[in-house]
Order: C-alpha cells, then structure tokens, then sequence
DNA sequence: GGATGTGTGGTTTTT
DNA sequence: CCACACATCC
C-alpha cells in the first residue's frame, strides 16, 4: 500500500497531467485570469486544483508564497497541501491555506490594533458570543423570556455574514424583534472590543473591514497573493465574496470550484448569487464544467441524478457515470430506529466477512446529530468500533471549557467571558452577584474586569471573604501567565490543573464521570504537546496565542483519521467532501429528512434536496437509503412518513427491502408485540395500532385539513379534566393548544392534540 | 453564595 | 429527552 502509492506518485510526478480528461487538463492549464470551475461531485476537482497549483510553482515559476489557497475544513486544506508536496517533492513553503475563518484570523492577528484589538483577541465560539449576548441584554433590560438570546444572536450573525454594520441593520430594522436585535448588536462591537476579543463571524467580517479602511494593508495582501483558489465556493456567504473580490479584482487570478447542486450552508449565510456574481465581477472568467464522475457507480448516480433534477433553481448539470455497474442501491424499511441500527449492523458484518472490507470504508450518515445515538448504541452493543465525527466537539466538553476558559484569560487578560468561566470554576466563595458588580465597576471605569479584579480600590462593595479569594484568584492567574512566557502549552495545563486542584474537584463531583473526564484531560494535555510541534506561527503568536487559535477553529471533520479500522458515524454535513466504498442514509421520513420547518419554504426545501444529493453522492459502490414506520423523537415515538425524496425515485431503479420486524407487523396482530418492546410504548400512541399507519400521508392530511378545535372550545382531558382552549397553533401532527384547565392545580397547560385524546366539552 | 429541585422551553445543519 | 433558568432552602 504504502510503496503503491509512492510509486503513484512518482509517476504522477514525471508526467501531472497524464490521466487527466479533456476538462480536467483545460482548468489545470489555465494560467492567469478567472475561471469558474463547475465541478460535479467526485469529478476528481481535488485532483484538478492540487495539480494546478503544482502546474503554477513547478512550471510557471510562481512562488508559493505568492499563493492562497481556500478549503472547507483545515483537514482539507492539510490534504491539499500534501498532495501539492507529493507532486512538487516538496513542501509549497510559504503558501497559504485554509479555511476563511483560520485565513482570516491570522490576518487579523497582525492588524488587530486596525480594529481596537491586540494580536492575542481571543476568538469567541458560539457559545461564548451567546453570553454576550445575553449579557447585554441583561443590562438593557430587555426580558430573555420575550425575546430568545438565541434568535437575537443569529440574527446578528446573519447581519453579519451579509456584512451589514449595525447602524445599518437599525436603520432597516422594523419589526420588534429586528429592533431588539439592532440595539443588542449596537452594543456588541464595543462589548468585545473591550474584552479584546472577535466572534466567529468578526474573523471574516473584520478584515474586510480593515481591507476597506486602509489601503496600505489591502494593498500588501492584494500584491502578496497574486494566485487566489477558492474550493467549495457554493458555499460562501457574502463576506467571503467581499474578502475574495478585495483581494483578487485587481489582477483576476482568482480560480473557484463549487456545484451549486451542493450547496448546503445556506442558513448560514451562504449566498448563490456568489456563482453568478461572480462572472459579473472577474468579467471573462472561463467556464470550465467537470462532470464526468469517477466516484459512483452507474446506480448509485442514476438516483442521485433523478433527486437533483426535482430542484428548479439549478446551472444543471447531469452527472455522468465512468464507473462499470455494481449493485443497486437498496431501500430498507425499518420499523424503529433501533431496527434500522440493527439492520445496517448486520449489513457491516456480513458484508465484512463476506467482501473483506475494513471498517473504514462504512460510513452511516445522518440529518442531525440525536440520530447517532441508536446507531452508536447498535454499535458498541456488538464491540464494532465506530468514530463519531461533530456531534459533542471536543473542546465543547464542560472539562475542556473549564480549563480552555483559563488558558483564554491567561493569554488575554481583557477576556471577560473567560474571567467569568474560569472564577466560577472550581468554586471559591465568589458568585455571579459578585461578578456583575466588578463588571459593572468595570465598564464604568473603563478598565478591563480582571484590572478591577486586581486593583482594591475598586472593589469596595465586596465582602471581606470575597476580596480576599479574589486577590488569590488574580495572584495564581498572574503567576500562570508569568509561566505561560517560557512555558510550552501542556506544561502550562499541566501546571494548570494541579494549581486549581481540577482533578479533585472532578472526582469530588462524581467518581465514574471523572475517569473520562480526566481522560479528556490528558487528550488536552497531548493534543497542546502536538500542536506546539505542529507549525511554528509566521506571525509572531506566542505559542498559547496559537494553540487557542487552533482549537477555536478545528470543525469536526478535522479530527477524523480516515485509516483508523472504524465506522464512520456523521452528519450528511459533516460527510461534505468525503467518500465511502458503502454508505447508509439513515432516517428518511417527512419532518425529519426533509425537516418539517423545510415544508411550506420551497428554497429551503430545495436545500434539503441537495444535502440528500450530497449524501448520495458520498457513495461509492453502495448505497443504503433507509427510513423508518416509526420514530422517537424528543422522547416521543412518532409514526413516521417515507421521505418525500423517496417518493421522487422511481422505485425501479431501488431494490427494495423490509426487515423482519416490519414484514412481521404486515401480517397482522403478531407485529405488535414485536414492534413495541417494552419501553417504548408512549402513552401518546397508546390505541393506535402501528400497521394502521400504512398511510399515514392520507392521515397527516386529513389532520391538516380538520382543525377540530377552535378557540374559546371547552375540552375534557382524561387526566386534567376540564378546561377551555386558550391558543392553537401548528399544523397537521404539530398542532399545538395551550388550554387553561379549570382545576387550578392543573391550570395552563401547553399539549399537542395530535395523540391526546380530548372529549369536546357540553358548552 | 451555593446546592438542590422544579418547571419550562426548545430541538438542524457548523466555521 | 435534555439543558437551562429560576425558585427555594441551607
């Protein structure tokens, strides 16, 4: 395996552009100007951009450094960078690559004073913008009950990534939330700007921002990069446009790859006008279209072609096959969640066995993160090693959180989230109240909360006992920081936790929660060893700098080790650019892949559309798409819909499988027992046999098209008694009353109609 | 200030 | 079903 691929290699390297096809060889030979490279899933782009940008440095003569290079995923960009090394034999020194946000960190990092920052901002992840917000509401008093943090916060998000400053977005603003939003937004800039630090969105939002305000720093990134690649640009929002277009307008040499069938960030502000804005902006830029596919076999993309082609808005584009003919895809039926784990554990071990494959090349692919559960569950039931690839991010953990929060205040005494963290964690005798007081004290003397925190004369309110743990918190945080300049990073941990006492404290809290967590620990200690290792950083960052900067932006796919014997567990997200010899598509029911919220919204309904083409599309030589008769979900067993995606294939292009269960339950009284195991029943389905449901489409009609209820309706509950219907809401299965019970020790209660029984009242 | 319990609300996907 | 905000008590 090993020398097979040396050998490749070599080969490749005498002759780069042997094997390539005719569109292929045209994008790796263009040179200079713009260019749009259509690229239809595993048309081989990877292979196109690594042997061009080899083709730039080895035959044109353009130094490494002169090029950026824009991926997904750090792991992308990683790949990219070896395989360019492969090709050249040697490492492209000098270049840049990764994703925007990791490429617009380290430009910000040495023109952060531009924007009120220091180069040790601490990056901010979601959660952490999340209390902020809050924060700020908090202080303007406006009720969390009313308005969700939540939604204020991704409102501002979105404000954002479409790069509309907050003057703007009040100006725009008219509905109240949209209001509320402007006001919080207003006061967010100034917040972090005073805790020294930048949101998730600031690190692409912010150098524009600079590239705009001063030319002299534009103008030395615009001359440095003279080559511009950006890969997987369907999915680039408008921030990333402006970034693109601020530094590549000048001389045009900007060449991006994207499928607009495979754009699936739109919620999060990516933009498909990026596409067609693009030949508007790079005027002349060649077209180049990739779709000869070398991935999937014929199957396989027959369907994956006869799904995209239901979405309107499209280039168009039709995937064509190269590979010979292999097995069809399969459509399984399952009848629970559980059933369906069981049966694609089966399939992994039969098909183990029987084609002598490795683990690694099974991946089970999901719509959102809860799923993992049953399958994981299947999995170590039966001792098969599996990896788990986003789902609960490691540096999400609360132990890593804890000790993260610590290292963040250490490198940026200004973080105020992270003085909040890391003072409340392990306890010492000062609580929230305390820490609102210093916070106050703070902003108005203008001083950053851990100068209050150090200086008595500011802390006049506190109580003798809190003063006191405060004047030791700050001693022991100055001391780390003292060590933290000649330190390297897992020391400084390591030094870390014994000082606060954290392993005692975890243990105190529970002994068999501690042993993992500990382990998480010491996976910290060693993943800050690599690191250090890993890449000197250009720009002068001390090494804590760096390795926070690092673990703030690894995504989930970065951590996954393709060789590893296991498999490979993710969401349809998450599997973006990746392959897989077999692939199970998991939990393809109406509302849940298609999401409901998706139903009534044809553009994002036509997004889901295309998630489910790039989960296809991850295929190989095997596909399994499976759905279930019936699901829990949030702790409620739903009867569940086939997904109208399936629908939408020709069910002779599928074979078609049931499990046993859902064969057994088509036969009659028998199937229920089987069905419901114990524990699952839920009182909500309590008289409604299961194999009634084999229409269940006609059902959800018929429920949408009756609203059996009206306001002001007196109801009798079988537990609560009676009562009036105070709100309705929802449609179909989701119809939603809030009804206000006569018994006052019921009173107001929220119920979902659909699998409640209610007796109409005799008013 | 902090521990413990209860109600409530929300729950898609992620750099 | 779970996480979190809030209330209550120590």
């Amino acid at each position: 395996m090993m020398s097979e691929s040396t050998s490749a290699a070599t080969v490749e390297r005498i002759e780069p552009l042997a094997g390539l096809n005719p569109a292929q060889r045209e994008a790796v030979l263009h040179f200079e100007g713009p260019m749009l490279v259509l690229a239809g899933a595993g048309s081989g782009k990877t292979r196109v951009l690594t042997t061009r940008i080899a083709r730039l440095i080895e035959h044109h003569g353009v130094d490494p450094s002169r090029i950026l290079s824009v991926t997904f995923t750090n792991k992308a960009a990683g790949e990219m960078r070896d395989r360019i090394a492969r090709l050249l034999g040697e490492e492209p020194k000098g270049m840049w690559s990764g994703t925007f946000h990791a490429i617009g960190a380290r430009i910000l990092r040495s023109s952060a004073h531009h924007v009120g920052r220091t180069s040790s901002f601490t990056i901010y992840d979601e959660d952490d913008s999340l209390g902020v917000v809050k924060r700020i509401m908090e202080r303007e008093g406006v009720p969390q009950k009313q308005y969700s943090p939540k939604v204020i916060a991704s409102l501002i998000s979105d404000a954002k990534n479409a790069l509309v400053p907050p003057a703007e977005y009040e100006s725009l603003a008219m509905d109240p939330v949209s209001r509320t939003a402007a006001k919080i937004y207003k006061q967010l800039e100034p917040t972090l700007r005073a805790a020294n630090a930048v949101s998730f969105d600031d690190l692409l939002v912010l150098p524009v921002e600079i590239f705009r305000k001063d030319e002299t720093t534009l103008a030395r990134y615009r001359d440095r990069f003279q080559f511009i690649l950006v890969d997987e640009y369907q999915d680039t929002n408008r921030a990333q446009f402006q970034f693109i277009k601020l530094l590549g307008s000048a001389h045009g040499n900007v060449v991006v790859v994207g499928d607009d069938d495979q754009s699936i960030y739109g919620w999060r502000g990516a933009d498909i006008r990026n596409i067609l804005d693009f030949e508007k902006e790079f005027t002349a830029a060649k077209l180049v279209r990739l779709e000869d596919n070398y991935r999937s076999t014929p199957d396989i993309l027959h369907v994956a072609n006869a799904a995209i082609t239901q979405n309107i808005g499209r280039k168009g584009k039709t995937l064509r096959a190269t590979r010979e003919a292999g097995e069809p895809v399969t459509l399984l039926a399952a009848l629970d969640e559980r059933d369906e784990a069981d049966f694609i554990l089966e399939e992994i071990k039969a098909r183990r066995n029987r084609e002598d494959r490795g683990l690694n090349e099974f991946a089970v692919l999901y719509r959102t993160n809860a799923q993992s559960r049953a399958l994981e569950d299947a999995l170590r039931r039966e001792a098969i090693p599996y990896r788990l690839v986003g789902s609960v991010r490691f540096y999400d953990r609360r132990e890593i959180r804890d000790l993260m929060a610590y290292l963040k205040l250490i490198a940026n005494p200004s973080d105020e989230e992270a003085f909040r963290r890391a003072i409340a964690v392990p306890k010492r005798g000062i609580g929230d109240t305390s820490v609102d007081t210093l916070s106050k004290r703070a902003r108005e003397a203008r001083v950053p909360l851990s100068e209050v925190a150090a200086r008595e004369d500011l802390q006049e309110s506190l109580r003798p006992a809190a003063r006191k743990a405060l004047a030791d918190f700050t001693r022991m945080i100055a001391g780390l920081r003292e060590r933290a300049k000649d330190t390297s990073v897992d020391v400084l941990i390591q030094e870390l936790i014994g000082e606060i006492r954290y392993v005692e404290y975890l243990q105190a809290e529970g002994p068999e929660s501690a042993r993992d967590r500990i382990e998480n620990l010491s996976a910290l200690v060693n993943g800050a060893a690599e690191t250090v290792i890993d890449d000197g950083g250009e720009v002068g960052l001390t090494p804590l700098d760096h390795f926070l900067q690092r673990a703030m932006l690894v995504a989930g796919a970065d951590a996954l080790d393709p060789s590893a014997d296991a498999v490979t567990l993710m969401t349809l997200h998450n599997a973006k650019g990746l392959e897989y010899p077999v692939v199970f598509l998991t939990g393809l029911e109406d509302g849940l892949f298609p999401l409901s919220q998706s139903f009534d919204d044809p553009p994002k309904l036509e997004e889901e559309r295309r998630l489910f083409y790039v989960g296809i599309t991850r295929a190989e030589e095997k596909l399994y798409l499976s759905h279930t008769e019936m699901r829990r979900r949030n702790g409620e067993l739903l009867p569940s819909i086939q997904s109208r995606f399936l629908r939408e294939i020709a069910a002779s292009n599928l074979d078609q499988r049931k499990t046993l269960r859902v064969s057994a339950m088509g036969r009659g009284a028998a199937g229920r027992d089987i069905g419901f195991k114990g524990g699952y029943q839920s009182r909500r389905t309590h008289d409604v046999p299961s194999w009634r449901k084999v229409d269940p489409i006609a059902e959800a009609e018929r429920s949408q098209d009756e609203p059996r209820y009206v306001k002001g309706e007196r109801v009798k509950h079988k537990l609560f008694g009676d009562g009036s219907i105070a709100e309705l809401s929802g449609v179909g299965r989701e119809v939603k009353a809030i009804i206000d019970f006569d018994d006052e020790t019921v009173g107001r209660k929220t119920i979902k109609l659909a699998y409640t029984t209610l007796e109409r009242g005799q008013e």
